[in-house]
DNA sequence: CTGAAAGCGCTAACAG
DNA sequence: CTGTTAGCGCTTTCAG
């Protein structure tokens, strides 16, 4: 077994507590000179600080934990990303539980695996709970938010707007001529789906359109969701325009158009929804509305920071982070 | 605070070991009538168990931790897939920590995160740790094994077999009639990329083919590195076929090639190494020799669970995984 | 500045 | 089958 803060303590000659105060940097509460000899024992004995120990007593961590829905989601990555910058600045840890959203036996699991144990904060990726993992989540007393996605009750998240989403992708094919439009492999119902899809409604209504029913293929923001829904509207298809779900559900609408003998973006112009690195890898390359997930995992360690300091009544729960529109190839004007 | 044990036992009339048998499931240790009761009231005060109390006294825990390089790796999340499902298949929990594999200093917090508590393996994917930290692993006494990249020092590790891929995929293209055959974007000196030249420049041997230099060009396994090799090669190359060093290479050089008004596969053969989901999702599709990176992540956990079991003398340190090609459209018979 | 002592929440003998 | 007791390794009063 590793050496204890006793072995160190016994082999200087001072109190175990005194050798808490040096490992833990309590300054001001010893001499440099213990402080030495203490330091050069435990490098000597190989000491590792056992944080089961020290969270049993402190009664908290420096940790936040990162629940991921296992569905890859190529966007993921990036809001990591930022979750670990900001978390590192701050002196924490992050550690990431993966769980298939769709049992929700796994999701306690992974649920558990992060409650069970005294993080300072969770962060709930794209995963969709079900009422009784929201139940223990709530009754946990963590503080926690939800990134990436959001709801109409009053759980906190941090997402883009997805109405502003909807609207900017529409209205950017708008002026650039396009006045037939369609919204491919999108989750018509939940929050995020219904929102882009009222977005994209208003845009088109402020120039006096109606968008047929066909025009909206609705999927699972997936390739395969994006494939299926370029084939629905057909070699045919009255569009000039399609905006896409996903990144993903972008390449699958591209690829398939090509299959189809459509060429883009002379045919057809494609919008993407996302912005992550797929959109520069494909020819054309993809026009997109970029979301900023990076920042989405900066804001949401954030927001951890935040329920720890305030009431939760003074607290903004659901905070909206910028999107841009990145043109690229894959769209052009429409006469 | 939440409910603990104690809280419990007060609140039936038992003693708190009796409570904690119920909890633990220590069946045959007390009646189901007392066993109902305990759970009633642990149910009622949303009792939670407290992790570092268990693993402070038991020293032991059920979870297994990965450290992933941040780097991104479109294959990381398929090793994590295979990880996940074999440790939830023996009851374990997962946790992964992401480590800039640039800094020492955060790889050290990444593994420090890990080791300070009792974990009962650690999984390393695709990191290359400095000495000073391979030094902190070792002396952890906690089990771990690397996962998808090798060494030529005793380390345990579970890979494909580096030289078997160069020269699987170069044989493939001889086979379909090339003789010129390019390595692109790989990485010469460490194991990885020294092992798969040393395939390429067997199967090259066997068919008397000495490469020239011009036809390896060395890189960092990124797309950017795909595409600067392909430019390296040129137009006018002489080369019929191509080995990328991952998927993203591959794609650098196929569109790379795109732009130089090389057709794939027509003018040019690209065979690709990892064999992701990206191969799919461009046109033409990548022929590629596939890792099975799932595997990796099962195999990996199994190892863990033999360090835990045998002694380590008997241990097979270092195990392959199969890989095997995909032919897909990027590659043609040469005449 | 340092030591002694108590205790975090839980489990594991050991008696009964 | 159940209660009592001790203690995991650490931090934190409280004295000195």
């Amino acid at each position: 077994m590793s050496a204890t803060i006793k072995d160190i303590a016994r082999k200087v000659g001072v109190a175990p507590s005194t050798v808490s105060r040096v490992l833990s940097n309590k300054s001001k509460y010893y001499t440099s000179e213990t402080a030495e000899k203490v330091k050069e024992a435990a490098r000597e004995l190989g000491y590792k600080k056992n944080q089961a120990a020290v969270e049993l007593v402190k009664k908290q961590s420096n940790v936040i934990a990162a629940v991921v829905s296992s569905v890859k989601t190529n966007f993921a990555g990036q809001i990591i990303d930022g979750i670990q910058a900001e978390a590192s600045k701050n002196g924490y840890n992050l550690i990431v539980v993966y769980s298939n959203s769709a049992s929700a036996e796994e999701q306690k699991k992974a649920l558990l695996t992060v409650i069970e144990r005294p993080v300072m904060g969770i962060l709930l990726l794209s995963i969709a709970l079900s009422d009784d993992n929201l139940e223990l989540l709530k009754e946990s007393d963590i503080p926690y938010c939800f990134l990436s996605m959001g709801f109409d009750d009053d759980r906190p998240f941090v997402s883009s707007d997805d109405l502003e989403i909807g609207y900017e992708a529409t209205n950017f094919l708008i002026e650039k001529g396009h006045r037939k439009i369609g919204l491919a492999a999108i989750d018509k119902y939940p929050y995020t789906g219904r929102l882009r899809l009222a977005g994209y409604k208003k845009a088109l209504s402020e120039v006096n359109i109606i968008p047929k029913d066909s025009w909206i293929q609705s999927g699972d923001y997936s390739y395969n969701a994006g494939k299926l829904a370029m084939n629905a509207y057909g070699k045919n298809t009255e569009l000039t325009g399609i905006i896409a779900a996903s990144d993903m559900a972008a390449i699958g609408v591209l690829n398939q158009a090509r299959n189809l003998g459509l060429s883009v973006p002379k045919d057809l112009s494609i919008i993407s929804i996302d912005g992550t690195e797929m959109c520069q890898i494909v020819q054309p390359q993809l026009t997109s509305v970029s979301q900023d997930f990076y920042q989405m995992g900066v804001v949401g360690v954030r927001r951890i920071e935040e329920s720890l300091a305030k009431e939760p009544e003074i607290l903004d729960n659901q905070q909206m982070v910028p999107v841009h529109i990145n043109e690229r190839e894959s769209t052009q004007i429409q006469n």
